[in-house]
DNA sequence: GCCAGAAACTGATCCACATCAGTTTCATCA
DNA sequence: TGATGAAACTGATGTGGATCAGTTTCTGGC
């Protein structure tokens, strides 16, 4: 299994990883799938679908409200589990849209918890990283709570650098970010209009540039400080757990 | 063990608990200890400290920012865990405030791995429990972004009715709340004086009236229509899993 | 039965962000 | 090369909820 798989990547940033546990891992990404940007891969309601592993490309987890709007819980990025909760609960209750074309290993539940089964070191990892993943949306909520939207823009455009870094998608200077300003409206809880507007402001502030497909940090410091960014759970060289 | 024990009930209304599941939830449930309302038992950063079943009592986990704001994330109430996530991550990400004097269960970690190990059915029902957890926090968090403050607020009672009548402490026609208007206020992101409006507006539509710790909600219906609140994992009569 | 402190409640004013109604830029492809 | 459609961008106007500055109602302690 290549070092630059980017669950691999990420696990590894939690635990060490043996030989044996990259080799289960490995087990796991069998049945590669591929699929088209924009049609829902999992929509809300639906019973007993897949879990997946992210290997290529962006997709986002939202809901829809009766009165016409979405909100976006959550974008998620090479290396990461999609579904996980879902398949627990049975019944998905959010869509899952591949905002850009997608590449992702199909996980069945019971090969996943075998593979706990014979190697905790993995599922210690695994444990790790979900509960960093609902570390990140809890901090999204309390953006949306408590944050006015300059903030809450900065802060969620840190957070991404801070993930894609973990996998080795980005640097504290920036990294590609295929989605649309209308989509990060649906994330922030705030109008297309607004959002481009905040933007603006961000440049011409010097902090940061998103365009073309491209978020560029000028001045991370000062855009952690605007943020109000806790730079703890992203502040640690090699594995927690040795 | 007390079939009224809120984690049973809960647990119960997922899985069909046999009497060895429950002897060993018993076993959990040892070292009680109690807490004064007001004084947190887990601050932001600390590290190492324990997980809890909540047996007494309400509490809120919050985050404080460092503009001065908090957003309160969730309640706990009795038969919910305590700081779970936290423990799996080492470090608290949150503070823990008890809202009513409280008693809890203080659950070591591999004591819980234990009880998953011996009986499947065990670890199913909380892994259950927990995603339900956190697809309340994730309702939550669309609210936050995607819902005006009194379908936010009339969608936040709701859900609290929903899960007390999951562990026997509330019905359709209201249960005992014992937050105060500026609690809710950090909880819904918005202002104290903003809630206080809101539910007087709620009562004056004859939806719901929140008055000297309790909820009574005059007609469930149109409330639910204005929220819109989805009941499907609410609408389930015994275990889904026999 | 009185007092202190907390929580509940209110009206007036203000502002952050939404909404409306566009124009401009960019990418794609016939 | 011009046509078409999506995404980015803009100014004007409207509004939901914040903030300020209180008053009123509860609650527990003496």
């Amino acid at each position: 299994m290549p070092l630059n798989n980017p669950l691999v990547r990420k696990l590894g940033a939690f635990v060490a990883l043996s030989d044996e546990d990259l080799a289960t891992l490995d087990r796991l990404h069998q049945r590669r799938r591929k699929f088209k940007a924009g049609v829902d891969l999992v929509y809300q309601g639906q019973a007993d679908q897949a879990a997946y592993i992210l290997a290529k490309g962006w997709v986002c987890s939202y809901k829809l409200l009766p009165n016409g709007g979405r909100q976006i819980i959550d974008f998620q990025v090479p290396g990461d589990f999609l579904g996980l909760r879902s398949v627990l609960f049975r019944t998905a209750d959010h869509n899952i849209e591949p905002v850009t074309p997608v590449e992702a290993s199909e996980v069945v539940l019971t090969d996943l918890l075998d593979a706990f089964a014979t190697t905790p070191r993995l599922a210690t990892a695994v444990l790790w990283a979900a509960s960093r993943d609902e570390a990140m949306v809890v901090e999204h909520l309390v953006g949306l709570g408590r944050r006015d939207a300059l903030e809450r823009t900065a802060h969620y455009l840190l957070e991404f650098g801070a993930r894609l870094m973990l996998v080795g998608l980005g640097t504290k200077e920036g990294y590609a970010c295929p989605l649309s300003q209308y989509m990060f409206a649906d994330a922030l809880g705030l109008s297309a209009v607004h959002v481009n507007r905040v933007l603006r402001q961000l440049r011409e502030m010097g902090l940061l540039t998103f365009q073309r497909g491209r978020v560029t940090i000028h001045d991370f410091d000062r855009l952690v400080e605007l943020a109000g960014f806790d730079m703890a759970y992203l502040d640690h060289e090699g594995p927690l757990l040795k």
